[in-house]
DNA sequence: CGAGGGATTGAATGGAGTCAATACACGTGG
DNA sequence: CCACGTGTATTGACTCCATTCAATCCCTCG
């Protein structure tokens, strides 16, 4: 099997001169490196790091089962994480782009539960973990930087949770696209025109459809110029009629509230005078106010 | 707004004569401590922790926004978390259950990103963040127990989303049950009975589909003499028809493959003799075998 | 230039959402 | 103790949106 990179203990990979990274001179310097930490930081982490190798669309980052022998930055380009059925077919659980950390699934057991596949060709940094623990443990802003990614991880995977449970299909494929345009936002680029780094199959896999729903709305939005669509390359014309396309036809599988909302009284609830009201109002275990 | 445990700075909490926890004692110690640490661990453990607070349905144990002062151990009872959308509808992103640790949302930016409520009565401890992060700091056993959390909410993570984009609704909900009783045998409880702490709506909420469709299935289910129901008690019969209900009527949503399966050569991909293969079988990017 | 993978569009079927009525369980107050 | 009310669960009937199946187009690569 084809790899870009060396298996521990290191073996020289073909293109590989000096195996260092320059994370001093990567775009997404910012994003990886954590912020409070002083210049040393920086120079530790990039003693550790293996400067990128490149994937063609298809390579393996690395499979289920394998031992966690890394942690990935992806400097550009696009990788999926996938499982698998019983039955062999996939499921895409999670996608990432440049500037964000892959490899996180190996953490718990010291095996990587997921796939992780190149949805394009891509440029990834190598982070030995077993350094990379060490320095955790020598520098805690490193460390932090670390908690940081995972949290926002967590944060992640509940975004995603929300956006393919969005009602209509149509809702769903708008929610992926402005998705895709913030994260362009938070890398550095344009909002507003972005490549999608994988297929329709892909994305409809992704967001819980099919390939043909996902060209159906992307061809209704381009058609009512809210975007323009060539291949893989969205353009967004209209970012407010695309918002719009959100809350519209807001089917309720989410009924009425499962839960009570924020604040203050209900109309209703006033018939309760000082018995504290049940269920109208927030009912907080701790007591600290929101954003407290 | 009430409360069940201080804010901090500590005020003496109703019921709370003193306020240590005594996870010696407490059945959810094996899921909870570090396996690896001494018995002067548990002791540091058992020094910060506050012992349980009780919850009752729809009380909320922090909302976004708050300011993350504790990580949560769910000793029992069932606690969701949610996201809200901008018209104020709610999506279950995660549920939680005896032995589960909560508030990782919070660990990005030190303001939770959910909210979480409790979905049943609930016993629930509390973890300063602030004594918990020094000991994690101090007692390297902790910081890597805190790194397997975080990794087993990932793969939790990426499970849920693999759950909920099984094909028909029915796979769904099986799926669902089977996920409950599984997690119910790490517990240490039975697989075959359990009791699933919410409502209808709340997993159809959860499942991506309607509260009438989950009635529907497990009323089917329960016909069929798969399982028995009374309200939130569930008795799974017979595991194998269970099981069964999984693939079949597996539709097509994530078509043939996306990516190339595991091992060995496609018969078709013969016809390459020595320039192996470029898609017939995986790629690797890294000189590494699958569970190397 | 031909082959193959990906994207697009159409037409038909069926499953799941929607609306609605009813049953059930629980706690409250008369 | 029973009537009542609210919240939850169950079941039916209808409609419609999304999946399926299928045909065509487009682009890239060998």
């Amino acid at each position: 099997m084809e790899c870009i990179a060396p298996r521990l203990p290191i073996a020289a990979a073909p293109d590989s001169r000096g195996d260092a990274a320059r994370c001093s001179a990567c775009a997404m310097q910012k994003i990886c490196i954590p912020k409070n930490g002083d210049s040393s930081t920086l120079i530790s982490i990039e003693a550790i790091i293996r400067r990128a190798r490149s994937l063609r669309r298809g390579q393996y980052l690395y499979g289920a089962g394998h031992t966690l022998h890394y942690l990935f930055a992806v400097r550009s380009g696009a990788v999926k994480t996938i499982m698998r059925t019983s039955d062999g077919r996939e499921q895409i659980v999670g996608i990432y782009g440049p500037g964000d950390t892959l490899g996180l699934d190996g953490l718990a057991t010291g095996q990587h539960a997921l796939d992780a596949v190149a949805t394009d060709e891509s440029s990834i940094c190598l982070i030995p973990y077993d350094m990379f623990r060490q320095l955790c443990h020598d520098v805690p802003a490193v460390q932090h930087r670390l908690t940081e990614i995972m949290g926002q991880q967590v944060i992640r995977d509940a975004n995603l949770k929300m956006l393919s449970s969005m009602q209509p299909m149509e809702a769903r494929v708008v929610a992926f696209l402005i998705e895709l345009s913030q994260l362009n936002v938070r890398r550095g680029f344009s909002p507003r025109e972005f490549n999608i780094g994988m297929t329709r199959a892909e994305i409809g896999n992704y967001l819980g459809t099919t390939l043909e729903t996902v060209c159906r709305v992307m061809s209704a939005l381009s058609r009512d110029r809210v975007i323009e669509v060539q291949g893989k390359r969205v353009r967004v014309l209209d970012f407010d009629s695309l918002r719009a396309r959100l809350d519209s036809s807001s089917t309720r599988t989410s009924t009425a509230n499962l839960t009570p909302r924020p604040g203050t009284l209900d109309r209703v609830s006033q018939k309760q005078p000082q018995t504290r009201s049940k269920r109208q109002i927030r009912d907080y275990a701790l007591e600290q106010s929101p954003f407290g």
